[in-house]
DNA sequence: GGCTAGGATGACCGCGTGGTCATTGACCGG
DNA sequence: CCGGTCAATGACCACGCGGTCATCCTAGCC
């Protein structure tokens, strides 16, 4: 989590990393909790305790800094990705699936603030950015989808019938809801996911993962359950 | 799609129903493509061709305004829902599904605005309403999702080891994704569902139904397929 | 000590906001 | 024809915004 050393201008790279650092997490803090067009460049000062005029001398525009925080977010969602990615590459699929919610969970609580950018980013529309950056930005999460599946698949781990993009994208819709949930209050309090104790992160976990392995549908040849 | 009668101040009920509609159309024009922030009176005021001064006088503040358009768009998408499940209530569950998400697909066709604000409204947190409002309009779906899977249930269609409330959340979610990314450019326009012709919609129709009934997982007893 | 280079500073600017209110003028009953 | 009522109006207000810039301050050098 430490500060980018591409962003801002010459000036503000030259800074004392500790500076440096200080800046950047006024303007995370701000940009998290307010989103972007919400959030105050004279907020940002105020957290940060250092006049106006230098930090417009560090960042040229609210853009420029925002731009800077949203890279700084990205690279720290990659690198988690790619971790989850190489320390479950042998496992069986769903144990992978369920893995990568778990460590979704885990981002969330280490780095509460850098997921409300990113999740806020991707689903907002609020930001400064065009339909071209957007379009990247769901790809990436999109395509690592899409490649578990083909590797699940290629190993004869699931149904090979699967349109594959098409199931990428609503298990990846599936997984960022609930990881939202995870850590908001109004979306699904009553059932134990926002803040929920760890008993209640399995249970979610478990159905989850039931859902997108068996589905709802009854197995053709019942075996010991019956309905009414 | 009418404007509400209940909303505004007793000047604004008093008028006269064009001009309710007018000034109440201008209101969901804006709100709807600016969300709460970031729409302005004075836009809304330009859009309805009346003055400032009068505005005011139909509704007192902002957020007064705001939760007149928001009451509307609930109630049409409390309609819809009804009608949905009143349409469809002696069909299959699956049958069902696909029902409900073809209508969300036509009731984003025939009242984009209002989904729009909707949409916006559920997902944000942006919005001026607290944790307590926001929790019970996210319930108002939950719930009807429940619902029918509580239906299917005790008609014995779908298992009966599923944790419907967490169930009905998740297939809840996926839909209100779908449907997001029906009318949003940047989600998944990749993929046909953003203005997708009918083939598209019925494809990801299809796929979404077969994920929910069976789920990724090969049929435990493999029939006509097999890996590499 | 005097000089200079360049980072730090906050008063200031123009603008758009949500909201107010004195004035206007159309309408109506006597 | 008058007086009273009341909706319509837009100039106006205080505020907070992103962004600028003349000024100040200090560290380094001779």
């Amino acid at each position: 989590m430490s500060s980018s050393p591409l962003a801002g201008t010459r000036l503000f790279r030259s800074l004392t990393p500790e500076k440096r650092e200080k800046v950047f997490k006024a303007a995370v803090r701000e940009f998290a909790s307010k989103g972007y067009r919400n959030a105050s460049m004279n907020s940002v000062v105020k957290i940060a305790r250092i006049s106006k005029g230098s930090l417009f001398q560090y960042f040229r525009t609210k853009q420029d800094l925002f731009d800077g925080v949203v890279e700084m977010a990205l690279i720290e969602v990659k690198n988690y990705l790619r971790q989850v990615r190489e320390e479950t590459s042998g496992m069986p699929f769903f144990d992978r699936m369920a893995r990568l919610i778990r460590a979704g969970f885990g981002f969330i609580d280490t780095h509460p603030l850098l997921a409300r950018i990113y999740f806020h980013l991707i689903q907002s529309g609020e930001t400064p950015f065009g339909v071209e950056r957007m379009l990247q930005l769901h790809k990436l999460s999109d395509e690592f989808m899409a490649d578990l599946i083909h590797d699940a698949m290629s190993r004869g781990e699931i149904r090979e019938d699967l349109d594959v993009e098409r199931v990428a994208f609503l298990v990846n819709a599936l997984m960022e809801t609930l990881l939202r949930a995870y850590y908001t209050e109004f979306m699904a309090s009553g059932l134990g996911l926002y803040r929920g104790d760890e008993a209640d992160l399995d249970a979610w976990v478990a159905t989850f993962l039931e859902l997108v392995h068996r589905g709802m549908g009854r197995p053709k040849e019942a075996i010991g359950q019956s309905a009414t």
